[in-house]
RNA sequence: GGGCAGGUACCCAAGUGGACAACGGGGGCAGACUGUAAAUCUGCUGCCAUCGGCUUCCAAGGUUCGAAUCCUUGCCUGCCCA
């Protein structure tokens, strides 16, 4: 009986994993969980420098829920200490140092995100300044002589950059050491982690036994593609999608991924069962993943608002119930109130759907522009407005703005 | 502390006194094709404007008719030596 539960606990944990360190190591502890009826502390670390989670992180609260619904213990970790040194990582970007406030604002936004697929009854939140703030230099300087320059080195990170003359800050290598201690302050029996994550992780194991813990099970997910299908979702990469993008944003973004990044995303983002969804058409199991998706996360309503609206702009090729601008304009925004007109950029401007006229009269030079499904390619052109009647301006393949011209 | 090499648009990267709003690639946007697919092809990609003008090449000064390019100082980065 017990063993069946243990199988089915270990199956659940593995799904979609890449790696487990050590493997034998987690069936003990798992083995002894169920045995003493004692959960297991499951800890993973975010970092709150960006304001919003994207799908690529809920790959890992995914695997979270997966620990809680097995009734683990599940401690969300936000890297608030952290966070506030501000990370110079990556080659080009330097990350501007966060305040206390907005940390803890990113981590409201957090809270509510994670909430969505997490039980806020049965999630641990911790801040690691809770106990790296009280920490003192000399603890600091002691945690730092657990770990020696070189083995530093061999993070592939810092390796790369080491190796292509790219500069290193001397705090950054505090990056790793101060997540291993988070493990021993939590004391962590499990710690999940993407795959880029694996050194960090590590460290912690090995800080842990330091400390005079059993180490913590290193577990790592895959990285989700970003919509690109190449390079790991990421902000600074500009091809995520996130929890916080409307409805019809995220539908849209979902939609218009290759195949080939689809079928990842059910692997990763969903149950299914992925042998049903290859037999399907593509385009209709696209459409069930960006359902299933915007569901999740805004609700049924924002996910049918999403599906129709979806249809409306793209499939039926019609204008949509709630385009992206409203102008309105009045006999003081036209030349002359008797046969009132304006320049089309100087329209196109009003929609505040562009950044400059410059863009504007790219767009025209560029057949980009209709106005009532015809297209206005003149630079110069002027658009004559009847009283009352409204417009319908198509501005790309993806913007949409009402038009009309009311008398005051 | 000393020596050397660098800092160019969203990113990478050419240019080293006038022909530079600045080659090329990536990204992005648009058009064609489609399933808003992906892939592919083509065009565009500082701002304002009708010719034309304006603000850009780390920052501030300077030389020059003229500077991304030369000089000075400062800031930043990498390497080597100590």
């Amino acid at each position: 009986m017990s063993d069946k539960k243990f199988q089915h606990q270990l199956e659940l944990i593995l799904r979609g994993t890449v790696e487990v360190i050590q493997f034998d190591e987690l069936k003990d502890k798992l083995t002894t969980s169920l045995k003493e009826n004692r959960p297991l502390r499951i800890k993973a670390g975010f970092d709150p420098t960006a304001p919003d989670l994207h799908l690529g992180h809920t790959v890992l609260i995914q695997k979270l829920k997966h620990f809680q619904d097995l009734g683990h213990d599940v401690i969300f970790l936000i890297g608030d200490f952290t966070g506030m040194i501000g990370d110079p990582t990556g080659v080009s970007e330097t990350r501007v140092a966060l305040t206390k406030e907005q940390v803890l604002d990113n981590a409201k936004t957090y809270e509510k995100q994670i909430f969505k697929t997490l039980d806020p009854q049965k999630t641990r939140i911790e801040f690691n300044s809770r106990w790296m703030s009280e920490m003192h230099a000399e603890d600091m300087v002691q945690l730092c002589s657990h770990y020696s320059v070189a083995r530093m080195l061999e993070r592939d990170d810092f390796a790369n950059r080491y190796r292509e003359q790219k500069p290193i800050s001397v705090h950054e290598f505090l990056y790793p050491l101060v997540q291993g201690y988070d493990s021993v302050a939590l004391k962590a029996d499990v710690e999940l982690g993407g795959t880029d994550q694996k050194f960090n992780l590590l460290v912690g194991r090995d800080l842990q036994r330091d400390y005079g813990q059993k180490p913590q099970t290193v577990i790592t997910m895959p990285l989700l593609e970003g919509t690109d299908g190449v390079r790991k979702m990421s902000k600074s990469f500009g091809n995520y999608i996130a929890l916080e993008d409307k409805p019809g944003d995220m539908y849209g973004k979902i939609m218009s991924i290759s195949d080939t990044l689809m079928r990842r995303y059910y692997e990763l983002l969903t149950t299914e069962d992925l042998s049903i969804i290859a037999a399907q058409h593509p385009m209709e199991a696209k459409k069930a993943l960006a359902e299933r998706i915007v569901f999740q996360y805004h609700g049924e309503a924002g996910a049918e608002q999403a599906k129709a609206d979806f249809q409306q702009r793209f499939q039926s090729k019609d204008f949509p119930d709630e385009p992206d601008a409203h102008v309105v304009l009045t006999s003081l925004d036209v030349d002359s109130a008797d046969a009132p007109g304006l320049g089309v950029v100087d329209v196109l401007m009003r929609t505040g759907l562009l950044p400059s006229k410059a863009e504007a009269r790219r767009l025209l030079a560029q057949n980009a522009i209709q106005l009532d499904g015809q297209k206005l390619t003149d630079p110069n052109g002027h658009i004559a407005f009847e009283v009352h009647r409204q417009y319908h301006m198509k501005i790309g393949k993806r913007k949409f703005a009402l038009l009309e011209f009311k008398k005051d």
